[in-house]
DNA sequence: AACAAGATTAACT
DNA sequence: GTTAATCTTGTTA
């Protein structure tokens, strides 16, 4: 049995934000909810660069009530409402008062208290409830209430690096979803995403359990 | 005070 | 491929 702990606040603080995306693809997040734990391994991640990047909420340097917690520390959750709808979850990283941001565009679950481990057995319905934003937060139960948690305290949520081992090669780089508007900046190769067979082979092999 | 747009998703034709 | 659902946010179109 692995500990999971943690990623460190000095993991997070790493001023690189597209090589952190990088990194966090393999990696396990972990949310306890009513009592309820869920795990799942995170196969996309989008890097959003700060104030000089145009598909960035705090791009141009914004400051505001919901781009605030950008701002902060990195190792915290930025959690905001898109669509009106759907709650998007991104880890603030870099130095404080470097609004550097990592949106979690898919996971593949693993563990989930109602059902148990799912080992090699995910059930049919869930093998894809985690591959998008939104469908990835209603999945692990992320809510706005977990705007600016501390994802190095090992409370309510986290990202743990113990468990999946992924290669290099398995990990493909393109243009980020969904950020048109962001002119020049909408090709820059900053979303970093495994296959859902990558993701089951890697769980598979490495013995997650 | 009013408005247009949005880091999406599911259910259509 | 197209569209409705739904509401917060940042801007003033």
């Amino acid at each position: 049995m692995h500990d999971k702990l943690p990623l460190s606040p000095e993991f997070y603080a790493n001023s690189d934000v597209v090589l952190l995306a990088r990194k966090l693809i393999g990696k396990t997040l972990i949310v306890m909810r009513d009592g309820q734990r869920r795990e799942a391994v995170i196969t996309e991640t989008e890097a959003y660069a700060g104030i000089t990047d145009r598909a960035s909420h705090a791009w141009g340097g914004r400051f505001t009530s919901r781009t605030e917690v950008m701002y902060r520390r990195g190792g915290l959750a930025y959690v905001y409402l898109c669509y009106g709808l759907h709650s998007l979850f991104n880890v603030v990283t870099g130095p404080e008062g470097t609004p550097h941001a990592i949106l979690l565009r898919g996971v593949y679950p693993v563990l989930n208290d109602a059902k148990m481990n799912f080992g090699n057995q995910v059930p049919d319905d869930l093998r894809k409830a985690g591959n998008g934003p939104g469908k990835l937060s209603r999945l692990m139960g992320i809510d706005r209430d977990m705007n600016g948690a501390d994802l190095c305290s090992g409370s309510d949520v986290w990202i743990t690096g113990t468990g999946i081992e992924i290669m290099e090669d398995d990990i493909s780089v393109s243009t980020r979803i969904g950020i048109g508007y962001a002119g020049k900046d909408a090709g820059l190769p900053y979303r970093f995403f495994i296959d859902r067979a990558v993701a089951e082979q890697a769980i598979k092999k490495t013995g997650y359990f």
